[in-house]
DNA sequence: CTATGACCTGC
DNA sequence: CAGGTCATA
């Protein structure tokens, strides 16, 4: 790795823009912090600082202004509506899903501005892979070291390093060791490197691909690697494909449709069975973007049963 | 088709 | 037990 092209640079001199959107309807902390992406953290001042597509980011909210500095630049131009999927109609969500449910219209009125990313999908693969029985804080610091170990690095700012995400050729078997002790991923280091080798042989531009089928085919593809299962196939779904209707059932979402939209399920685990009984009851429910209404009852039982650190 | 256990750690 | 998956019974 050659750390001497990694230049040593303070925020305070890059330059910042800023663009206007409404409050209400771009929250970022619950958006970045709500568990679909692992590698923004909130400093003292309010910024969110992340590594996206190779380049480091901070942005934050003032009332309706967005401000932001990139490192070296933005990932592209149209950048911010693209990963915040701003061209969004998030207003006619709230109105349309609200009328149809009156815990959908409780949690879009506790969590106004949760947005769900669109981001890059093999990142998405990997991280998810991470997940398996894991909480938000130990799945952030593993790619986090992930990343240092064998991302490419990109600047320090402010005396914080900042490198790039892992490519699919990293997840060899000879950084196995590596992944389950220095990155704490103990036996998922296994089912991380047998899925991302078997990523890895797949034809150029696979997992970019999936976007633009539909979400059952990709779904499908997703599930074809061993170690994705039916809900690390809908987290990528959701959160990097912009499968609007896939519906990852979590023991969180098991429990809030096994309380407020599925009593008659009696079984003690979520068989494939049960699975697919509930993603389908939101997708009756909500339609094609069940996804969403998904998110926001997951963040507000999260927060009521607040396991994690960010809010 | 369902249920159970194993798999690494740590809060 | 945690934002699962797979093998087995």
């Amino acid at each position: 790795m050659p750390l001497v092209s990694a230049p040593t640079l303070s925020w305070a001199e890059l330059p910042h823009y800023s663009f206007e959107y409404p409050s209400p309807l771009l929250n970022l902390r619950w958006t970045l912090g709500c568990g679909q992406a692992f590698r923004w953290r909130e400093t003292a001042e309010g910024w969110w600082v992340g590594v996206v597509r190779g380049c480091v980011l901070r942005v934050r909210s003032q009332g309706d202004t967005v401000e932001y500095a990139a490192y070296p630049h933005l990932p592209d131009p149209g950048f911010w509506p693209d990963y915040l999927r701003l061209d969004f109609d998030l207003e006619a969500m709230y109105s349309e899903l609200g009328a149809l449910d009156p815990h959908a219209r409780a949690s879009f009125e506790s969590w106004p501005g949760l947005r769900l990313l669109r981001q890059d999908p093999t990142e998405t693969i990997t991280s998810f892979l991470c997940t398996t029985a894991n909480s938000i804080p130990r799945i952030a610091r593993a790619i986090e070291g992930m990343s240092v170990a064998w991302g490419e690095p990109i600047a320090t700012i402010d005396d914080r390093s900042y490198h790039g995400f892992p490519t699919a050729e990293v997840f060899t078997e000879e950084i196995i060791p590596t992944l389950e002790r220095d990155c704490n991923l103990g036996y998922r280091a296994y089912n991380l490197v047998r899925a991302m080798e078997q990523i890895a042989a797949k034809p150029p531009g696979w997992a970019n691909s999936l976007r633009a089928m539909p979400y059952a085919e990709a779904r499908a593809e997703l599930m074809s690697v061993r170690s994705i299962g039916p809900k690390i196939a809908d987290c990528v779904s959701l959160f990097a494909l912009d499968k609007d209707e896939a519906v990852p059932v979590d023991t969180h979402v098991r429990q809030i449709a096994l309380e407020l939209y599925l009593p008659e399920i009696t079984q003690k685990s979520l068989t494939t069975n049960v699975y697919n009984r509930i993603a389908s009851r939101f997708r009756e429910m909500f339609g094609e973007r069940a996804g969403w209404a998904q998110e926001y009852l997951f963040f507000s039982h999260l927060m009521r049963h607040r396991d994690t650190p960010v809010l």
